[in-house]
DNA sequence: TCGGGACTTTGATTTAGATCAAACAAGATT
DNA sequence: AATCTTGTTTGATCTAAATCAAAGTCCCGA
């Protein structure tokens, strides 16, 4: 069994609530949709399909069809230039919705790939938008859903003009322990589905500089890194790294 | 009278077509929508407010009501840190929608501030929400701008997180041209409405570096500047510095 | 017409992080 | 168990851009 195969640890009742069946459903349960529409809103999610680690969910080019939530696992989405160097633009966990982008021109503009073993569900577009226009509170919840991916976005540009490479990789280590723990999980000790080189390039750094921060962050006392396995020992402190540009 | 405030030459029957009234209308006329629901769209859409170079459009903190159509003139978005340092998340122009970050939690997230005298249709977003819900093709193209600025803000974390000095000045001068193009202005020459130092904010350089490098590119001959006014030479070779990561 | 302020250019120096290089783990494969 | 592969750490050096510093330009108001 690999490192990346070891299921977390769950709080099953926290994660039940937080996450009941599908994002879609996590995502309308909450905005007091009635019985009815929720079943309205079961039937035009697709059987779920199972990804295994590397397996891509799209590819960039791919026409627009589908957002699809993630169930359960890990995926990173990246763009590859002709050359064959990748950008990654993003982490995406259960409870998240993937392809946005590709509403703003019927085409995918990213890759986007399982980093471990998940679960995903497929939600055809043409059906979600028939759907909100009849459930109002549904189309505002998904109108809120699109604009958390613009703050998330923006708040990573922020980081990437602004922010030292110490500060990035706590702001990372922050967002994901924030992500985990909302979902059920330890906030606090978790592993990385990602390689250092994955981080680095998403934060624009090398995988030298991530690796030397992380033995910098443990000299500190603020975590300790084992391989994959993290633990973060001063939240507090951590986010107090994040004030001064 | 400033150089601020010297119009642009414009392409008015371009201007016309692409930006006949205000944003909402641009974005409706040409989804086929007909007579009537053009008619619905106009209703909801306030008087236009005339904003002076400096004013603000609205603050980071202020409760969420409206998204704000750009008649015509020029925006910068920013944060303000505590310890009064200014970060550019983006620059908006004519035809552009602000505000749609604030759906996500009903704040504001960002100062908006007017760099020229500028005009702005406010969209009561509760209205414009009651209006795509009975207007199909006016949904699916309020979600096509959404995730058109999706797209735009993942662009820029690309630029920041791989891009050098010289591709990230050449990418938002063809940003910009490109923009202004699309409204009937000229794309290859124009002023610009920011400082160095809003632009290197922006960019995530300093104010010098930008200058080094306005310098630099018009000894290779892609273009002159003299103070705000850009005249961009050969838009081929600067796009074909974007290419090598 | 002069002087002040805001913005820009250019030069000298410094530095954070990149790059180059080598050794080291931990699994996976034989 | 021995070897290979993939990912990680650590050290030495280099470099793009930051920072520090000074002078120049344009605009505006007195």
């Amino acid at each position: 069994m690999t490192i990346q195969s070891i299921p977390i640890k769950v709080n099953l009742a926290n994660l039940k609530a937080s996450c009941s069946a599908c994002t879609l459903h996590e995502l309308c349960l909450p905005m007091g949709l009635s019985l009815d529409d929720t079943e309205l809103v079961d039937k035009i999610i697709n059987n779920r399909r199972k990804f295994l680690r590397g397996d891509y969910l799209y590819r960039a080019g791919d026409s627009f069809r589908s957002l699809y939530a993630i169930r359960n696992g890990f995926f990173k989405m990246s763009e590859l230039a002709e050359d064959g160097c990748e950008k990654i633009t993003g982490f995406y966990m259960a409870g998240e919705l993937l392809g946005m982008d590709a509403i703003s021109d019927d085409r995918h503009h990213y890759h986007v790939v399982a980093l471990e073993d998940s679960m995903v569900c497929e939600i055809p577009f043409a059906d979600l938008e028939h759907l909100t226009s009849t459930i109002p509170a549904l189309q505002h919840h998904f109108h809120k859903i699109m604009s958390r991916e613009i703050v998330a976005d923006q708040g990573h540009m922020l980081l990437l003009s602004k922010m030292k490479a110490e500060q990035r990789l706590a702001a990372f280590l922050l967002n994901l322990s924030q992500r985990l723990g909302a979902r059920g999980y330890s906030p606090t000790h978790f592993y990385l589905r990602m390689t250092r080189e994955e981080i680095g390039n998403y934060l624009g750094l090398t995988l030298e500089t991530i690796s030397r921060t992380f033995t910098h962050l443990q000299q500190e006392g603020l975590m300790t890194v084992h391989h994959r396995d993290v633990e973060l020992h001063d939240l507090l402190r951590l986010k107090g790294m994040l004030n001064h540009y």
